[in-house]
DNA sequence: CCCCGTTGTCTGTTTTTCAGACATGTGCTA
DNA sequence: TAGCACATGTCTGAAAAACAGACAACGGGG
C-alpha cells in the first residue's frame, strides 16, 4: 500500500473514514483487535493502525473483516448500496431470461456487434 | 501488503481470482491498464500485476477502481453471489450497459423478435 | 493504589511497491 | 510476409510500507 503520493505526510482523509468504520464495526460485535488480529494473520499493532487510518487496508483483508464483523464490504467503503442500473437495461435481462438458449446466443452475438462497431465510431 | 505467509511463495489464489476480475470489469468497459494507471494514479505495471494476482490491491484501490469499471466493490471481491443469475444472461447484462441509448433500443426490439418468434413457434 | 485486559506507538528488519525500462503479443496495413 | 502501433507482461535497483516485537498508556474492578 503505497497509494498516498510520495510528497505527502498527513493522513489520509479516506483512510481514517474507512479506519473508523472498521473499528465501529469491530467493537460492535464486540471482538477485540487481537482477535481481529488472530482472523487476518496479522499483528494486533497492524489492527490498530489500519483503524487510525495510519497503515492501508488490503482489498482481501477488508474481504475477510467483513466476515468477521457481518457487514459487506460495501458498508467500510461507504459506497452506495444502490445498484444503478438503467430501466432499459433491466428490461432487456428481463427478456433475455425467457429466451432460448439459442436465441440468447443470437442476442449475444448482435450484442457484441453494437458493441464492436459503437467502439469503431469511437476510435474513426 | 505482505498478507501472505512469510515462507510461502506461490501465487495466493484468492488474490489472483480478485486479479481476473478485475481484469474482467475493465475490459468490459473497454479501459486500458494505463487510463485505469491514471485513474488510481499508480503505475500501470501496477496495474498488470494487480490483474495477475503478483500484487495487492488496496481497499481504497478497489473502491476507485469499482467507480471506474462501473461495479460495486462486492462483484470484486465475490461477495454478490446471490443472484444466481447464468451466466450468459449476466454476460448479455454487462455487454448491454456498455451500449448506446439506441444501440440498446435495437437490442431491445431484437429481443423482442426473438421472443415473439418462439411464442409463435410454441403455438404453431 | 494495583492489577489486568485492551489499545496506542515506537524502532530495526523484512517485504512490497515504485519507477522506469525492456520484452512480448496482437492486430492492422502495405 | 514484414513493418508498425498499441496494449500488456516482466525485470531490477531504489524507495516506501508492513512486519515483528516490545513498551507505554488508558480504563475499569478489586
Amino acid at each position: 500500500m503505497a497509494r498516498t503520493p510520495v510528497g505527502f505526510a498527513g493522513p489520509n482523509p479516506e483512510a481514517v473514514r474507512l479506519g473508523k468504520r472498521l473499528k465501529d464495526a469491530r467493537e460492535y460485535v464486540g471482538i477485540t483487535q487481537e482477535e481481529a488480529a488472530n482472523h487476518l494473520k496479522v499483528r494486533r499493532s497492524a489492527i490498530s493502525e489500519m483503524e487510525a487510518g495510519k497503515r492501508g487496508v488490503g482489498a482481501l483483508e477488508m474481504k475477510s473483516l467483513a466476515v468477521l464483523y457481518e457487514r459487506p464490504t460495501s458498508w467500510f467503503t461507504g459506497e452506495s448500496e444502490q445498484l444503478h442500473v438503467p430501466e432499459d437495461v433491466a428490461f432487456l435481462a428481463r427478456t433475455v431470461s425467457d429466451l432460448s438458449e439459442n436465441d440468447r446466443g443470437e442476442l449475444a452475438s448482435f450484442a457484441e456487434f453494437l458493441r464492436s462497431r459503437s467502439k469503431v465510431n469511437k476510435n474513426g
